[in-house]
DNA sequence: AAAAAGGTGCCACAGTTTGGCACTATTCAT
DNA sequence: ATGAATAGTGCCAAACTGTGGCACCTTTTT
């Protein structure tokens, strides 16, 4: 059994039975009495907060707040997670305050530090609006399971994304453009892009977009998303739906 | 450099470079070629789907799909998480369908066999509901931030717990009770707990409770929560909320 | 055919982990 | 007081594992 595999079992038993001996904990993992201290020690350096007691009656507790689960979730799933979190803040129905915020301020913490800079800019191309559900929206569609992976995948390399369009009057075109954010107006979702070759932000509903990719090929810069109303086209809706 | 570390410099170098050959990444590492190459392997054992492509101009490519972080989360946190989802899919306000359900297989896939136990449990006692916002209820205080965290470590380890409970009429009271469920009718939660001073089913709504705490004593048997409108004293509501 | 790339097997050396031992400090029961 | 049970430390030799170099194979492009 690896170190590590071995932490992760002295870790469970701590959790599951709140105190141990060294010996029973020993027992456990199949390892020596002096190498489970070591390994004690080991999960004690990494910021487990590992509290001893001496004597008969003695033992090992793990601190509630040390209790962790590791999770390994993919780019987008963070991602998601991150909408997820965002909306019910934005939207204020649940008591979420600083709850939301410790969550997304751990996830930040348990990045890499080159993680934390994409994460950061995920967040800051995210926007959620509060529109309320609407009932002349009756036809939302479903989202193309792969928009958000190419949009992230897009956005954070700076490179173009390529998809199939089909406007509000129902015509169908192939665009390609600079992805620059993420517009969440519930239940829809929008992406913002500069289109070059209409030389103009234009706001694409998720719902509408099929086959999207992202092209390797050409980067670009970013650049500042006006939100200002005549810009947005459904800032209208939005202001229409919110309680005034 | 620890074998870890070096792997994860490996998947940040791929991650950004989208492709890089052996030579590249094993200056990235200073390791040398083989024992990049050994990485590599390690790295697909544990589940990276890694592309090689022979020849000329070839090079080594991370599967989209494979690009993971690491998140050490507190237990509590994934829970908050959880919620998280589980109310935006509830409310069906935004279009999460497959997504939230790809979040929470990923999380159980990424957890421990022992952990996924107590994560079902904990995914079976949350029950949400779909009350939209509603003008009558102004007075919802802040929830406790312990109030996740004792629910938690109360429910799963099986043990009652101790809060002080303002009612309806302002009246406070100190109360012990056995942690049932989690009912989320946003913008109220509700802990469903018996009571057995009363030896009966009560909810506490989450705002009005103070100072929770895990009391580690008595273990007690789960039981069968009864969701029908009479044990439910805000089922009305609900109801009244909901559109017809 | 040659060059450039991934991939495998082998081996000796270097470095790390492991278990045992002797030891100290603390707590509790008798 | 004494002894037993517990956490914790220092040290060392043996066992194990990771590492880098080498030769070699396969695939692809030029």
């Amino acid at each position: 059994m690896t170190p590590h595999a071995r932490q992760e079992v002295i870790l469970r038993h701590l959790r599951r039975a709140g105190s141990a001996t060294l010996q029973e904990i020993a027992l456990s993992t199949g390892a020596s009495r002096r190498t489970t201290l070591r390994d004690i020690g080991s999960l004690r350096e990494q910021g487990f907060l590992i509290h001893g007691d001496s004597g008969r009656g003695g033992g090992l507790r793990l601190d509630p707040t040390s209790m962790t689960l590791t999770a390994r979730l993919s780019v987008t799933e963070v991602f998601a997670l991150l909408i997820a979190v965002a909306s019910l803040r934005a939207a204020g129905t649940l008591p979420f305050g600083s709850l939301a915020d410790t969550g997304l301020s751990k996830i930040e913490r348990a990045l890499a530090p080159e993680q934390v800079r994409d994460f950061r800019s995920l967040l800051d191309c995210l926007h959620v609006g509060q529109l309320s559900p609407l009932q002349d929206l009756k036809s939302v569609g479903q989202i193309d399971p792969d928009l958000l992976a190419s949009f992230e995948r897009a956005f954070l390399s700076r490179c173009r994304m390529r998809f199939c369009y089909t406007d509000r009057r129902g015509e169908t075109s192939a665009r390609e453009v600079e992805p620059q954010a993420l517009l969440v107006l519930p239940p829809l979702w929008y992406l913002v892009a500069w289109d070059p070759s209409r030389d103009g932000f234009r706001h694409f509903r998720t719902d509408r977009i099929a086959a999207p990719v992202a092209v390797n090929d050409l980067p670009f810069r970013r650049r500042r998303v006006p939100f200002e109303k005549d810009i947005c086209p459904y800032a209208e809706l939005e202001r229409r739906a919110r309680p005034a």
